[in-house]
RNA sequence: CGGGAAGUAGCGCAGCUGGCUAGCGCACCUGGUUUGGGACCAGGGGGUCGCGAGUUCGAAUCUCGCCUUCCCGACCA
């Protein structure tokens, strides 16, 4: 391709609204362009790169026997009613009707379009195992979109659904998928790490996240120094000991302590000269509509998913402050578990060994001290319900560990029948007895792949694109068009490597040498071929690799030679 | 939805405490000189100052409302 000829609209500056590399390199790149808020077109340069990365998807995927299909992005809402997950999805899916008045929605997810196709086709177990996939485009209304293509309403993904007669052929297909995906994202360039993870509103007992370790990542994940363990944070387990009965302390009479107008723990420590680890925070919560008062640690952080996997609710939110006045009949900032009413307690296992602890009164500008479980208050429900820190050990093995901000770029689910037994996805067995199919579904965010392999491979000038990957492997760059040479040289050039079926740009365009390096580098083509007027005269032009720096010469007659080897072509 | 910031040419910005025809850099068009890391000279085109109302003789500038975008929180590929 002819960069005088191509769409590439490079940009000198960092937009405006961009925060984070991939999305600042992306629009400078002439990557992507911005329509309205988490709606992104793809200019020529990144469909290539999508390109590249779909079809390394399709040959790791197909080599694993799993074919692929095609379904609708317009969904009827009936076949969501059924599972339930029209309710539990709610504001994220995109409504609408048709002339007609009927509603219809746009596809967030495939599982229910899937089962519903083979719960219709698929009659025997002869047919399975099953394993489908489409690279697709899916509709989330984001509560809050972000970070460029990190995060987008509309985002290509490829997601995969198998269908097993039982368990042990759900094992199965379930690894050829981790295998799969271990492969993919490997080949794209990505330092990824798959972690344990919560399954959330997919459903399903197990499933693991590939998580790429980057500053832009919207998730942490814990990695242990010593052993194999990683994990989600939202799952990480707390190894909170119980304290022996001999540790325990005496209990003190309980007193009441003024504190006006102090609201926070950091402040109600300060004012009274005690560390937060000696206080109990007691957080409101409205678990499905119920209410329910969560008891931590003073310096420890609620961890929401594992709130919600503990009570068995879909939503959890922090109650708004008429909520916790009715439920303590104090404002917000003096909760705690003495008194409280009509309200199911709940508490971390860290709570469990504290004794003459400090919580809220209940009542305005006072806190209670020297609290004790059992004989204060009343709670029989332990369990483990804080955010892991880099303090705590390796659930697995007692060791230090580390806690990385990543980015999720797939997910994994084993999910078990929850979507064919409601759906009806069951196929005879050998006996004709009618058995379940049992489902695993594996997901890709492509378009986040993109953002995801520039978060982790960039420099000042511009991005670095994996060879794998790259929206061309090879740029040519004649330093100057008018030099008849030149302009000679870098057309055979150009002519050999189209040839040879190297993926090639030339920089033909009238532009000064400056301008040509700097988007070369900037959209990150791993490969310059540079054609300057004194080594042009001989023949000769420099090959010049975007990330290290070498620089080779290389003869006219051997440049096609030459980049098939550096290029694998 | 809660909290913060911002909307002026394609991009990045200045102007904004009320006063001339709205400005700068980049980009773009024409001509010329240039060409090894974002060249130079000359000429030129391009604006509902986010939208709407209000105050005023007069509003990009002040007031109110709305919209949009970005960042921090709840979601997830």
């Amino acid at each position: 391709m002819r960069w005088s000829k191509s769409f590439i609209p490079t940009l000198k500056e960092d937009p405006q609204d961009a925060e984070v590399i991939s999305h600042k390199l992306m629009i400078r790149g002439g990557f992507v362009r911005k329509l309205v808020s988490g709606v992104y077109s793809f200019l020529p340069l990144g469909v290539r790169v999508l390109e590249k990365v779909k079809r390394i998807i399709r040959e790791e995927m197909d080599i694993k026997g799993s074919q692929e299909v095609l379904m609708p992005a317009i969904h009827p809402p009936e076949i969501w009613k059924r599972t339930g997950r029209y309710e539990v999805l709610g504001e994220v899916l995109i409504k609408f009707k048709d002339r007609h008045g009927r509603e219809l929605l746009l596809g967030p997810t495939h599982e229910e379009i899937v089962t519903d196709l083979v719960a219709n086709n698929v009659k025997s177990y002869k047919e399975l195992p099953l394993i489908l996939y489409q690279i697709q485009t899916k509709f989330r209304d984001e509560p809050r979109p972000r970070f460029g293509v990190m995060r987008t309403s509309e985002f290509i993904m490829k997601d995969a659904y198998s269908f097993d007669c039982d368990v042990a052929g759900l094992e199965e297909s379930y690894k050829k998928m981790y295998d799969a995906y271990c492969r993919i994202f490997t080949r794209c360039g990505l330092p990824f790490v798959p972690v344990q993870a919560d399954p959330g509103m997919m459903g399903g007992s197990v499933s693991h996240e590939f998580m790429v370790p980057s500053e832009a990542g919207e998730d942490r994940i814990v990695i242990c120094s010593k052993c194999k363990y990683s994990a989600s944070t939202e799952v990480a387990e707390c190894r909170t000991k119980a304290k022996s009965v001999s540790a325990k302390e005496k209990t003190l009479p309980i007193a009441q302590v003024d504190t006006p107008g102090i609201t926070t723990i950091e402040k109600v420590s300060e004012l009274l000269k005690v560390g937060a680890e000696k206080m109990v925070k007691t957080l409101i919560y409205k678990a499905d509509g119920n209410v329910v008062a969560v008891l931590l640690r003073g310096d420890h952080e609620a961890n929401e998913t594992k709130v919600k996997n503990f009570l068995k609710v879909v939503n959890l939110e922090l109650a708004d402050s008429k909520t916790i006045e009715d439920v303590t009949r104090a404002p917000v900032g003096f909760t705690g578990p003495v008194g409280i009413r009509n309200t199911r307690i709940i508490a971390d296992n860290a709570v469990r060994n504290m004794d003459n602890f400090i919580t809220g009164a209940n009542k305005k500008d006072a806190h209670i001290i020297n609290v004790n479980i059992g004989r204060d208050f009343e709670t029989k429900e332990f369990a483990d319900l804080r955010m892991i820190t880099k303090d705590d050990g390796c659930p697995a093995c007692g060791k230090s560990i580390e806690v990385k901000q990543s980015i999720e770029v797939g997910h994994t689910f084993k999910l078990g029948t929850k979507y064919s037994d409601v759906l009806g996805a069951k196929v005879l067995d050998k006996d004709g007895k009618e058995i379940v199919a049992v489902m695993g579904c594996y997901g890709i965010g492509v378009t986040r792949i993109l953002a995801s392999v520039i978060e982790t491979n960039s420099d000042k000038d511009g991005i670095l694109w994996p060879i794998s990957i790259a929206p061309y492997s090879t740029v040519i760059i004649a330093l100057n068009m008018d030099d008849k040479k030149v302009k000679e040289v870098s057309e055979a050039v150009y002519d050999a490597l189209s040839k040879a079926g190297i993926e090639v740009l030339f920089d033909d365009r009238n532009e000064t040498a400056g301008v040509k390096f700097k988007d070369a580098d900037l959209i990150g083509i791993p490969i310059k071929i540079i054609v300057g007027a004194k080594n042009a005269k001989k023949d000769i032009v420099e090959v010049k690799d975007r990330k290290s720096g070498a620089m080779t010469e290389v003869l006219l007659k051997d440049i096609s030679a030459h980049l098939m080897r550096l290029t694998g072509a």
